[in-house]
DNA sequence: GTCTATAATGTGATAGAC
DNA sequence: GTCTATCACATTATAGAC
């Protein structure tokens, strides 16, 4: 890896951890062990380097949202996306942006953030017209809203979890979710028949 | 207003819309219009400071849960309590501090955190369990767990709109969840009424 | 309680040699 | 591309007079 990448690499670490208002152009090449002219030569600002950084770190996230995607039963590729592993005290590399007022009145550096959520908005809504089209989830129920439901409990159950320095209140609220979307599927598995068939 | 009361105020609202790490002493002291010889004959350091403008805004922040306290329809509480009225672009108070490393790794500054968001779930557990009992919500739910949920929701809804700079998805999270439980529950203002009386 | 003076340290760069 | 030197300014205080 070349002093270019390491420094983007590092920066996106520390922004994960610290937040872009308390990490320092020195913290970040003291970590990447890259001097103070080659920092300079490669990125004329912090906040370039933050750009380079916020772009990686969204482009690490997005694939593995690749689960809604693809074939086959979309209440799976619901679970499966929720029940990813996760270390919810360390939070999200991309929600975590919001919170940082120089990132947040940054049009320009809060662009990456609000087209990653925005894509993964799309695929859930996707695999939510699925299950909906497939007679899995009832046919009431709002694709684009229920999307922004569960993306909420997601980035909600880390702020949570980080409250109470325990991954306990992020696994509730991801597995209490389930549950109630469980509980308005339709079909089945269901253990409450749907008796309300007419259209 | 006092001197004291003035600062921790100001602190109060600085960390909300900036955070702790991005907040100065002299940030709080001007805009108090304070001057610095006050300032630190009232609070030895800015943790100091800090900490009463987190107890501040914890205390500030509680009175709305009231809504889900009292008698009367436990559901009716829940909406009333989801739809109340919030300022989805500027977030939480105190869901905000859980971004802050310099407060979420300081038990001190974190405990009035935790503590806040222990008595919003177990205020949330207490109407779940009572719309539990009276039959309004499924038995199959887990109060605590759906406690959890429901205050993910709110949480990640501001991170959702912050990211767009729109309130509109905080607005889809928290409706698509009320759509979920009402899906989920049970009695005549069910569309699709329950079938499942056995227990 | 409030004021001004002082200071050690950190931040976010720029300049110019190698 | 990388290095060291330098710099203006901000941060987080402390000291002591009023």
């Amino acid at each position: 890896m070349d002093t270019r990448e390491r420094l983007v690499a590092t920066m996106g670490e520390l922004m994960w951890e610290r937040g872009y208002a308390d990490t320092s152009p020195r913290d970040v090449r003291e970590r990447a062990g890259v001097g103070q002219g080659s920092q300079y030569h490669h990125f004329r600002s912090k906040r370039d380097l933050a750009l380079a950084a916020l772009e990686r770190n969204v482009a690490d996230l997005l694939p593995a949202t690749s689960d809604l995607d693809g074939a086959g039963d979309p209440m799976a590729r619901i679970e499966a996306y929720l029940l990813r592993p996760r270390d919810a005290l360390k939070g999200c590399k991309v929600g975590r942006m919001t919170q940082d007022p120089q990132v947040r009145e940054d049009p320009v550096l809060l662009a990456p953030v609000a087209e990653a959520f925005a894509q993964v908005h799309d695929r859930w809504v996707s695999v939510l017209r699925e299950a909906i089209a497939a007679g899995v989830l009832r046919q009431d129920l709002d694709p684009g809203r229920l999307a922004h439901t569960l993306m909420a409990v997601i980035q909600g159950g880390y702020v949570l979890a980080i409250a109470q320095q325990d991954p306990g209140p992020f696994r509730d609220a991801r597995d209490g979710v389930l549950e109630l979307l469980r509980a308005s599927a339709t079909g089945a598995d269901d253990p409450r028949p749907n008796t309300d068939e007419r259209q």
